[in-house]
DNA sequence: ACAAGTATACCGTCTGGACGGTACAGTACC
DNA sequence: GGTACTGTACCGTCCAGACGGTATACTTGT
């Protein structure tokens, strides 16, 4: 389908386009725009992504696969109930790439919102949340526990990244230290 | 700048609209569609919003005072702690138009979701939220409680806009009562 | 009372630009 | 001689907005 970021120009076409989303959003991303952010031709895109919707739905599989690995990582295999939800929380309270930006949480929501047109685009997005819930279900607490959490979670990315009452880093402190205590009764009071 | 609502057409237009949006995305929303929609010629549209991005714009203004009269309507001016904090939560857990799709609520998640390209059409829900925010860290209880609750609930939005595992209505009691739980708490402690 | 003028509420066509995608000829490197 | 492009030219579609027109109601001067 498309040769992607198997070579080294389809990854830098795919960073670039990911750059214009980020600052302009999905719908200002045009061939043309991509091309000429990437420096190459719109030809060199098609030949790289035989379709903007195959560009786009590059930068989904992109984003999931990267927060996938971002919980992966913290939860360090730990089999200790509540891991999985730990992970999660701090995944989100705490971005890896906490410069500025946090590029990969403002890219996701920018994708997020771009392909409401076309859920296909979405399907892989969906299918890693039914995973991940699965796994905060199965985490050694009780469910709403995690439910909790996971939604706190994704509250907290929903308002950074449409700016709507975004939270303060002292507030986000203050948020993450009661969801943890949440976590930590949940898990001493577990039968 | 526009006719809007005040007018029988306007808002007919305005319904036919949302419904257009909620059934196909904003994306899919085009003068042509829209008129068509509302059983109205294009010019027609253009007499009461002078531009796509107005009728838009009008859209949002729609919503979010809409949700605002639910929130006040539930917190039928109750002063206790708390107050506040519980409608937003149950204005998110246990909506209005409960009948099948829940026409508000996904509403607001098209609309969140289109303007992305236009952020000043995101304004009116920005300047909303800030509200909500200082109204909940207000609300005679500790704002880290106030503020996950609020967190929560809009992560529960998150996930039923875009159907990103949406929690089942029986996980959403549990959670629901979870948060509660937490709620109260927080009331019995304060000092 | 009645013509003339004016404002309101639309209708429907047209245009110009943006964009996705195609086609293809050419280039440079390995 | 194939892989990896560049560059240009072009097609078809979609769509916002402009614009000129129309029908009806309401006002105003006489």
């Amino acid at each position: 389908m498309s040769r992607g970021e198997s070579s080294e120009t389809g990854a830098r076409i795919l960073a670039a386009a990911e750059d214009l989303v980020i600052r302009e959003g999905v719908s200002r991303l045009t061939l043309d725009s991509a091309a000429q952010e990437a420096g190459v031709s719109k030809g060199g895109i098609l030949y790289h992504f035989p379709s903007r919707a195959a560009l786009v739905s590059a930068m989904v599989e992109r984003f999931v696969v990267s927060f996938e690995a971002d919980l992966v990582e913290r939860q360090a295999y730990s089999k200790e109930p509540g891991a999985f939800t730990r992970a999660y929380l701090e995944a989100t309270f705490d971005p890896r790439e906490a410069p500025a930006d946090c590029r990969e949480i403002r890219l996701g929501g920018a994708l997020l919102a771009g392909v409401t047109s076309d859920p296909e685009l979405l399907k892989p997005m969906r299918e890693r949340f039914e995973t991940w819930q699965a796994a905060l279900e199965q985490d050694g607490i009780p469910a709403e526990v995690a439910t909790v959490v996971r939604l706190a979670a994704d509250g907290l990315w929903l308002s950074d990244l449409f700016e709507l009452a975004p939270v303060s880093a002292e507030a986000r402190a203050e948020v993450r230290a009661q969801l943890l205590a949440l976590l930590e009764r949940a898990i001493s009071n577990r039968s």
